[in-house]
DNA sequence: ATCAATTGTTGTCGTCAACAACAATCTTTC
DNA sequence: GAAAGATTGTTGTTGACGACAACAATTGAT
């Protein structure tokens, strides 16, 4: 990490000229001017994770932006609506559902227990666990936070398309 | 946070009874028995961004672990292969090219270019910039790279198929 | 009764995105 | 050509997140 440290800018005055290999074409531009989007991707083109990861980012921060007002996470919502779907699961169960480390599970209940949304309840069976319910507020409020999510959804629909986007679902659906 | 601390697990010793009701259906299950992929998703299933976060996680723990022989990660792979495409680019093209902070980039660069991949060249036209460039090793090693990062992507379609795969690519070919 | 496994919890570590601030250096404008 | 404003690389902080390790309480199996 030591390595260049502080930035020694006018350290190095090697006038061993660079003058950018004109033959490469695709390059060019440095300093911004105009178009900066001509940058070729070469082989990055054609990785699929590359591509997911960009879609992932703007998914994700448009989702977060739909749900600011109700302050709803991805993750948040993903565990509400489970948990209103399959009431009284254990923590265990929900982390392995939606491949959240338990460990980590904790800390998000912890929120949506604070902001009354979420109960755990004493497993009556296994003393070790706890059941998962949805408060009355939470009820509620997952109701509306699903129509957000829907509006969320349209945004999609209108970024990659209507049926790009029932394809996308139904390509990765056995990640589900 | 201090909400419920140490778990009072033997606190509520209600012998409320309890016998789990019957009724509820869909859930039951508690104790893993045997399947446990049986747990209602609800609105969960539709969701663009639950299945993409899902082969997201998919896809970068595949190209991790296909590249850990080079211990390159996913990041590092895109920065390397950019830089490849269009040397003497600045680290601001850099960064918004891939959509990374020019923050985070800072240290990306910084190790790569202590395992001597990369070189920051003092730009000649701006003082301020640096033109990144592979190195002679960094070329060889991409060449590498490239190989394994194939391989990975042969894995992608064997997960989600070929043509779903090349599907994919072309609904989030503007996410590039 | 004893020993292994499970559940929730705490804590740590490393990655990552998002900001804010700063010095050095362009660029613009008067 | 000097002052004001924008850019570039850098440092640092914050918070979400995934991965592990360890632990007490509890359950299940031997």
């Amino acid at each position: 990490m030591a390595s260049q440290q502080k930035t020694p800018r006018k350290a190095a005055g090697t006038g061993a000229a660079i003058r950018r290999s004109p033959a490469r074409a695709a390059n060019g531009r440095a300093r911004g001017g105009d178009a900066n989007d001509d940058i070729g991707l070469d082989a990055l083109v054609g990785h699929a994770g590359y591509a997911v990861r960009r879609f992932q980012l703007w998914i994700f921060q448009d989702f977060i932006k739909t749900l600011a007002a109700v302050d709803i996470r991805p993750t948040q919502y993903s565990i509400m609506t489970v948990i209103g779907a399959n009431p009284g699961l254990s923590q265990m169960a929900v982390a392995k559902r939606l491949g959240i480390e338990r460990a980590r599970l904790v800390h998000l209940l912890d929120s949506l227990e604070e902001r009354d949304f979420v109960n755990r309840v004493p497993s009556a069976t296994d003393r070790r666990s706890h059941a998962l319910h949805l408060t009355a507020r939470g009820k509620t409020a997952l109701a509306q936070f699903k129509r957000l999510a829907a509006e969320h959804e349209r945004h999609v629909a209108e970024k990659i398309g209507k049926d790009n986007r029932e394809r996308l679902l139904q390509i990765l659906a056995g990640f589900t």
